[in-house]
DNA sequence: CCACAAAAAGAATCGCGGCTCCTTTTGTGA
DNA sequence: TCACAAAAGGAGCCGCGATTCTTTTTGTGG
């Protein structure tokens, strides 16, 4: 078995990344160890060892698939040609959040606070998020209330602020809904 | 030496618990040690054993403490006799967050996620803070804006509800921004 | 279809950290 | 001031969990 094809190499790490979202927003990050997410992926833990250097290295990845997830929903608002209004844009949103996800969102937020590199990963996501509500925003300006295209982008900013600071409450209070209260989706 | 008179012994509590806040703050929950809080507390291992069941009891105790302190900022606002309106609330609230404090708070974020003794602390606190948002907003509406105090409180939950979100985004961005760039107060 | 290097398995290692236990040192009530 | 039970000290114990090592099993390029 001569080095895996690229793409087969890339569905392990995935399957394992996957497990891993799996066992953090049961367990949290501390509290799941390798051989849970063994369990889970259904692979050894030396075979996971092969895909990740460390476990540290495996939360970096789960941290940046759930990020990019939420990312990836925003992405689809911001090339629209009707844009929908600010409050109908966070509605969407919040309508969107995966319970799971939002759990290991939040766990990922906690260890930024003390993980230079799980920071980075957040804040240039949380970043990124703001650009593209920022662009979604300015296009309803434009389009839907008629401004000028530069005055738009500008007054875009601070209401691009909030809609993100009120998704991300929103994200912390789907985490703290308990497991049980999920309805199945 | 028989029991320690009450006041004694909460003051040895504080002590152990503030001693935590501070190893937590800078190591997170997990990657801090009895050993760390021994030594930055100054006591024993022992000795912390004696006046907390257990770590996760320690921890219980510095989620309460951190989150009690961030509630009484609010509560002096609730007393005024002229109520500041929701945006100079919102301001002079994020005006007052302590860094090292808001790290903690967003750690116990990411735990309440997993563990429901801290998960109860969390939502516990965060609704008596918004009762109290709302008491706030209800008194500006009221006394401000002259509204009448039935209607008054009805219009006041949806803002108390904004201005909750974006405080608590607040302590996230605030959690979020490097030691380093911290200002000496 | 072969050969082989890489990947999967899973047992074993090893250090860390929560917690306990026993000893020493007080603070407290009388 | 005394006597003592409780609190502080701090050296281990013990288990868990990350990582590694060895063996076995493939997938892949030729």
């Amino acid at each position: 078995m001569p080095r895996l094809t690229d793409a087969r190499k890339e569905l392990r790490r995935t399957q394992i990344a996957d497990a891993a979202v799996r066992c953090f927003s049961r367990n949290g990050l501390e509290r799941t160890s390798i051989a849970d997410i063994s369990a889970e992926s259904g692979l050894s833990t030396g075979s996971i060892y092969s895909h990740y250097r460390n476990k540290a290295d495996l939360v970096r990845a789960a941290a940046c698939e759930v990020l990019a997830k939420r990312a990836d929903v925003l992405r689809e608002y911001a090339a629209l040609d009707a844009p929908p209004d600010p409050d109908e844009l966070l509605a969407r949103l919040t309508a969107a959040i995966d319970p799971a996800e939002a759990r290991v969102g939040v766990q990922t937020w906690g260890e930024a606070t003390t993980d230079p590199d799980i920071r980075d990963i957040v804040v240039d996501t949380t970043d990124r998020m703001r650009a593209m509500l920022h662009d979604c925003v300015t296009a309803w300006l434009i389009k839907v209330k008629h401004h000028e295209p530069a005055p738009a982008r500008e007054r875009a900013a601070p209401i691009a602020h909030r809609v993100m600071a009120l998704y991300q409450a929103e994200l912390l209070y789907a985490a703290l809904r308990t497991p049980t209260e999920e309805t199945a989706s």
